[in-house]
DNA sequence: GCCAACGTTGGC
DNA sequence: GCCAACGTTGGC
């Protein structure tokens, strides 16, 4: 899941109360449909930093509520509002985001040149979405191999 | 700041 | 339903 440190970086996470975040503003669909149907409590979160000096994976996290309506589509104040969705036919939601830990920061070059994670999502070609599936091998790669036990 | 790649919009 | 124009994303 790919966040701007700028507006929550993996210490912000871990700073927040139970270290967990509402993981507002998601309003492409095909991210949607991700969080729609394949999200779980439980599940683990590979915590991206993007659109920031160094772009990697800062932390991991886990899926800490089942999905709900992202209120900030209803602000009128708020750079999410939508005017288009209604209240009765939400047309956005979103997850709680538990931070578990700070890892060293493995920057997309880096992931980029591992041939285990050559068809991971994230870093296909033109990818701009935010939210993207991870395999099993793909996460025990990176957890173990990349960050390790210490990191 | 550039720009490739993609999503969305809206006239027809 | 097509598709050109436009807007956004996000690494570099």
């Amino acid at each position: 899941m790919k966040s701007e440190p700028s507006e929550c970086s993996i210490d912000d996470a871990l700073a927040a109360p139970k270290s967990t975040v509402p993981w507002t503003g998601v309003r492409n669909y095909q991210a949607r449909n991700f969080l729609r149907d394949q999200t779980h409590i439980g599940d683990g979160v590979l915590f991206y930093h993007s659109s920031c000096a160094l772009p990697g994976i800062a932390g991991l996290a886990e899926v800490a509520s089942k999905p709900y309506p992202d209120p900030t589509q209803f602000d009128p104040r708020s750079d999410y509002f939508d005017a288009g969705s209604r209240p009765a036919d939400p047309r956005w939601i979103l997850v709680d985001v538990r931070a578990v830990r700070k890892t060293r920061l493995v920057p997309i070059a880096e992931l980029r040149a591992q041939e285990k994670l050559a068809d991971m999502l994230i870093l296909r070609r033109g990818n701009r979405l935010s939210i993207t599936p991870v395999t099993a091998a793909e996460w025990h790669y990176i957890t173990h191999r990349l960050l390790g036990a210490s990191q």
